[in-house]
DNA sequence: AATACTAGCAACCGCGTTTGT
DNA sequence: AACAAACGCGGTTGCTAGTAT
């Protein structure tokens, strides 16, 4: 036994809308508003429409002030940065990106933007040779390519943000690559969790105990291109899965400028971009362990939970 | 010029959540 | 408290226009 279908299906006009469809629409809601049923209103004006047709048309073409295309740099660093934290919330998403709409958002994120991101990371990290020597196991001992979920997309993303951050953490650690898969697999884990339990994803980042950080002995600066001196916490949990030493820079290689092609590879807008991108997540994630990503929005967007009744 | 392929977008569908009784 | 109806969201589908062969 299935739910109820919401409107006689076999009464009901599907496909586009035609334009008499959208004067009526538009016209009734104007004068009476939605009248908080969208189920009695086709009938009311007329219209031969499933009530969630409608409501469809309404938030996404007719009702004022909509925005179509035209994606600006800056919405698209809020989006990307959204989607890293919180993954495919689109309603929030676009709760904070004024004429938006989640479909709009959703349909430019899935066919431009995130190809526009994963498509340049893969092209940097397919050139990286391993420090054993030996190539991966086909094109894609390490590529994502065949990715499909939304956590792993947020943590190529995130691993993306991490290299621009710091070429020198384990994503840029070739040696490191083959337990890959296992940290790969203890973040997604995470990520789900966190996707099943939203209390503990927008919870304050646990107290870390001393013994559990770890130090790395550099802080990559994406703006100017300097390396610091300074000791820099990093991830605990890479700790705890046995790898804080190669984290820690013991099995560190000499890095190539083919780490940094990302960078020849964007004009200077683009850097500019990146810079303005890494430098939220570095004002925001200060308190936070590296790719707990959750702390980008903490801070200056409380109001994104504000559907979830939730303070901070 | 015809056909196949691809990308972009509008709309639909199913299901979880919220609201009303 | 329990149930049904409606809402709202995210994933998916299908159409169309543009591009490649």
């Amino acid at each position: 036994m299935g739910r109820a279908p919401c409107c006689d299906k076999a009464n009901v006009k599907k496909g586009p809308w035609s334009p008499e469809e959208d004067f009526k629409l538009k016209s009734y809601i104007d004068q009476h508003g939605t009248g908080n049923n969208w189920i009695a209103l086709p009938q009311k004006i007329g219209l031969k429409r499933c009530g969630k047709s409608c409501r469809l048309r309404w938030l996404n073409y007719l009702r004022p002030n909509i925005k179509h295309g035209g994606f600006t740099e800056e919405e698209d660093n809020i989006i990307c940065s959204l989607y890293i934290s919180i993954g495919s919330r689109w309603s929030i998403i676009a709760a904070q990106l004024p004429g938006r709409t989640d479909n709009d958002i959703k349909n430019y994120w899935n066919t431009r933007l995130k190809k526009k991101l994963l498509g340049r990371h893969r092209k940097s990290s397919s050139r990286r040779v391993p420090i054993t020597g030996q190539e991966p196991e086909g094109e894609d001992a390490f590529d994502l390519q065949n990715l499909s979920n939304s956590a792993l997309e947020r943590l190529q993303l995130h691993m993306q943000l991490q290299t621009l951050q710091n070429p020198f953490s384990l994503y840029n650690n070739p040696a490191l690559w083959p337990k890959l898969n296992h940290l790969q697999h203890m973040m997604i884990e995470t990520l789900d969790s966190l996707d099943q339990n939203p209390a503990l994803n927008l919870s304050a980042p646990p107290a870390l105990g001393q013994e559990d950080s770890i130090k790395i002995p550099f802080q990559f600066d994406p703006k100017s291109g300097d390396l610091g001196t300074e000791m820099v916490e990093q991830n605990p949990v890479l700790v705890n899965d046995g790898f804080a030493a190669a984290a820690a820079g013991e099995n560190l290689q000499t890095v190539g400028d083919d780490e940094f092609d990302c960078f020849k590879e964007m004009g200077s807008a683009g850097r500019e971009n990146f810079a303005w991108w890494c430098d939220e997540f570095e004002v925001k994630s200060t308190s936070s362990s590296s790719w707990d990503s959750t702390a980008v929005i903490h801070q200056s967007d409380d109001h994104v939970y504000g559907d979830y009744g939730m303070s901070f």
